[in-house]
RNA sequence: UGACCCAUGGUGUAACGGUAGCACUACAGAUUUUGGUUCUGUCUGUUAAGGUUCGAAUCCUUAUGGGUCAACCA
C-alpha cells in the first residue's frame, strides 16, 4: 500500500461515505437506453460503473432506460449485452425501466393526491409557450388548478387508453417561475399508443426520463447514480420527487463525457452514419463503436487501460486519439503473432540459391518468451516490398539498393546485384546473391547490416485482401465546424489492398487471433473473411520512425 | 444578457495551504535480425487581477474564457 494512485473525485465520495459509516456498500447502476449501439464513450461509463463496485464492495446493475417505446428495440438490448461483456463486465441484475411501469404509475397517482401533479390538456406548442425562457419566467397553465379528483380520473382515463397521443400529459405541479426550466412543471407521463418492446401494448402513456430514472435508481436502491454533465440541471428535480415520493434517496453525481478528436460519438449521428450509408453498419472498423472497436482488433484490455488513463473529472476535454492507438499497440505488442506479408510485391531472384526450398524456424513474438517458433519456407525467389528497394537512396535509408546487402528476417543477408526493367523502364525484379554463412541462428559471416526485410516465398504465398482503415473524419472536431458534420468525413478512411502476399500460416487465422504483420502494423481476421478469400483489418499501424524521416526531408 | 457547471504544458490527469508530478505527444540519443519493442534524456503549464496567509494551483472577490439549460428524447 506504499504507493496510493490517487482517487478520481467519483472514487473520493464513495470513500468519505464507506469511512462516515453512510453505506457499508455501494451499488451502480450502467442505464442505457437500448435505441442505439454503445460507444467509446459508453466504455467509459462502463469502466467507472463496473469499475467500481470491483474495487468496493458492492454490485452493479445494468438497467434499460425503456421510456420511450418509438425508438427502442431488441436488436440494440443484445448488442449492449454482448458489449458489456466482451469489455469484461458482468452485471449483478439485468433490469428494465419498463419493470417498474406500474410502480411508476402508482407513483404517478401518489403525487396527484399530494397536489403535487395535474393533468395538462395544453397542446405541446402551448406548453413549450407557456414555459418563458432562461431569463424569463413561464405562465401557469389554464389546466393547472383541476381538482385532484379529476386529475385522478383523467390521468385513469389516459392510461386506459381513451385519449389520443399528444393530446394531454401529466405534469408535476412545482413552480412555472422556478429558476430552473426543469422545475417549471415538468412533463412526466406522455400518451404514446405505441408498440413497446417488452410491454407490448400493455401501456398506452409512459414515463419521462425525469419520471422514470431516479425513481428506478431509488426502487433499485443505487447508492451512486453517475451520469453525464448535461443532467446537472436534472439534479434538483430528480432530488425533488425522491422527496416528495419519500422513496429511498438515490444521489445523482455528474461527471465529464469523454470526447475523442477525429471522430463523434453522439447516437444520433452515427445512426445517420449507418442510415445513409457512409458507413456499412454499427460495426464498421472505423465506427467509435465498441462492436467496430470490436471487429477492428481492439482489445477490451487496450479499450479498458484507455479509460483507466482518461480518467474521470468534471471539465471539458478533447482526448486525442492517438493514446487510444497507443493503448492497443501496447497491448497488442505483447500478445500479437508476428506473421510476415507483403502488401506491394517486388521480385528477388536469389540467383546462387540452389536448394528448392527450406523451412526456416522465426519466434511467433520476440516479446514472449513462450510464444514459439513456426516453420516459414524459403525459396529461390522471394517477394519484398517495393518500398524496400531504391534505385538511388537518400543517405539514412538502411533497405535495399544496388550494390547494398540487408537481412531477411529469419533468413540470410543479400546482395542486390542486378535491376531487371521492361522496355519502360519500369522496374521487373531484382537479383540478388545471399550470403550462405549468414543464415539466422547460424551466421558467421562476421557482416554487419543495418536493415532487416521482411519478405515471403513467391511460391509458397498465398493471397489475401487487406483492409487498411484511418480516421473517420479529416477534422478534430466535425461537431464544431460549419456545415454539415458529413461535409468532413475523411474521404480516405478505407483503403482496401485486394491482394497481398502472405506467409501461409495465416491460412490458420480464425477470428480471434491477434497478429503484427512485420513492420506494417497489427491486424486481424475480419468476419468477411472465407477459406477462399482472406480479409484482415488492419487495427493499428506501427510508429514509423522512416515515415518520419521521409517527411522531415 | 438569468441560473448552474468548469478552468493546471499540445492532450488527458494529479498535487486536498508547504518542492507543480504522472501518462500520451514532440524532440534528441542508446540498443535492436521489425526504422517495431526497450532504455535514457530534453522541451512546454497553474486564464487574469486583487485579497487572506510566514507560505496559494489550492481559500475569498472580481474579471475573462468555455460548457449546459427554453424535446410529449434520454
Amino acid at each position: 500500500m506504499s504507493e496510493e494512485k490517487s482517487l478520481n473525485f467519483i472514487e473520493e465520495i464513495i470513500e468519505n461515505d464507506l469511512n462516515s459509516g453512510k453505506y457499508s456498500s455501494i451499488v451502480t447502476r450502467f442505464p442505457p437506453e437500448p435505441n442505439g449501439y454503445l460507444h467509446i464513450g459508453h466504455a467509459s461509463s462502463i469502466c467507472l460503473n463496473f469499475g467500481l463496485t470491483k474495487k468496493y464492495p458492492g454490485y452493479t446493475n445494468l438497467r434499460f432506460d425503456d421510456t420511450n417505446p418509438t425508438t427502442e428495440e431488441t436488436e440494440y438490448v443484445e448488442s449492449i449485452k454482448e458489449d458489456i461483456r466482451w469489455m469484461g463486465f458482468e452485471w449483478k441484475h439485468e433490469l428494465y425501466a419498463s419493470d417498474y411501469f406500474q410502480q411508476l404509475y402508482d407513483f404517478a397517482v401518489l403525487l396527484i393526491k399530494k397536489g403535487l401533479a395535474y393533468v395538462d390538456d395544453s397542446t405541446s406548442e402551448a406548453i413549450a409557450a407557456m414555459k418563458g425562457t432562461p431569463t424569463e419566467p413561464g405562465k401557469d397553465s389554464p389546466f393547472r388548478n383541476r381538482s385532484v379528483e379529476e386529475n385522478l380520473d383523467l390521468f385513469q382515463r389516459m392510461k386506459n387508453g381513451e385519449f389520443p397521443d399528444g393530446s394531454r400529459t401529466l405534469r408535476a405541479k412545482i413552480d412555472m417561475a422556478h429558476i430552473n426550466m426543469l422545475m417549471r412543471d415538468p412533463i412526466l407521463y406522455r400518451i404514446k399508443h405505441a408498440h413497446h418492446h417488452r410491454t407490448g401494448d400493455a401501456w398506452c402513456i409512459y414515463p419521462m426520463y425525469d419520471f422514470a430514472h431516479g425513481q428506478s435508481d431509488s426502487i433499485e436502491n443505487i447508492t451512486h447514480s453517475i451520469c453525464t454533465l448535461e443532467f446537472v440541471p436534472h439534479r434538483e428535480l430528480y432530488d425533488w420527487l425522491i422527496a416528495q415520493l419519500e422513496i429511498y434517496p438515490s444521489h445523482q453525481y455528474e461527471f465529464a463525457r469523454r470526447n475523442i478528436n477525429y471522430t463523434v460519438t453522439s447516437k444520433r449521428k452515427l445512426l445517420q452514419l449507418v442510415n445513409e450509408g457512409h458507413v456499412t453498419g454499427w460495426d464498421d472498423p472505423r465506427m467509435p463503436t465498441i462492436s467496430g472497436l470490436r471487429r477492428r482488433g481492439f482489445t477490451p484490455e487496450s479499450i479498458r487501460d484507455f479509460c483507466d488513463r482518461i480518467g474521470v473529472a468534471k471539465r471539458e476535454n478533447m482526448v486525442d486519439v492517438g493514446l487510444l492507438e497507443f493503448c492497443v499497440r501496447e497491448h497488442l505488442n505483447k500478445v500479437a503473432q508476428r506473421r510476415m506479408v507483403v502488401f506491394d510485391p517486388l521480385k528477388v531472384v536469389i540467383t546462387n540459391y540452389t536448394a528448392a526450398e527450406e523451412l526456416l524456424p522465426t519466434e511467433n513474438n520476440p516479446e514472449d518468451p513462450n510464444g514459439g517458433t513456426r516453420m516459414v519456407p524459403f525459396s529461390a525467389e522471394i517477394y519484398i516490398e517495393q518500398d524496400d528497394f531504391m534505385e538511388n537512396p537518400p543517405k539514412k535509408y538502411f533497405r535495399l539498393a544496388p550494390g547494398q546487402m540487408v537481412r531477411l528476417k529469419s533468413a540470410y543477408i543479400i546482395r542486390c546485384e542486378e535491376v531487371v526493367k521492361d522496355a519502360d523502364g519500369k522496374l521487373i525484379e531484382l537479383r540478388c546473391t545471399y550470403i550462405p554463412e549468414s543464415k539466422s541462428g547460424s551466421d558467421t559471416s562476421g557482416i554487419n547490416v543495418k536493415g532487416t526485410l521482411h519478405w515471403v516465398s513467391a511460391k509458397h504465398a498465398v493471397s489475401a485482401e487487406v483492409r487498411l482503415y484511418d480516421r473517420l473524419f479529416r477534422v478534430e472536431d466535425p461537431t464544431d465546424e460549419e456545415g454539415d458534420f458529413k461535409e468532413y468525413l475523411n474521404p480516405e478512411s478505407l483503403q482496401v489492398v485486394n491482394r497481398v502476399y502472405a506467409e501461409p500460416d495465416l491460412l490458420n487465422a480464425d477470428l480471434n487471433s491477434r497478429y503484427q504483420f512485420l513492420r506494417k502494423g497489427y491486424f486481424c481476421l475480419d468476419k468477411d473473411s472465407t477459406t477462399e478469400h482472406l480479409v484482415f483489418n488492419r487495427t493499428v499501424t506501427l510508429k514509423d520512425a522512416w515515415a518520419k524521416e521521409v517527411k522531415k526531408a
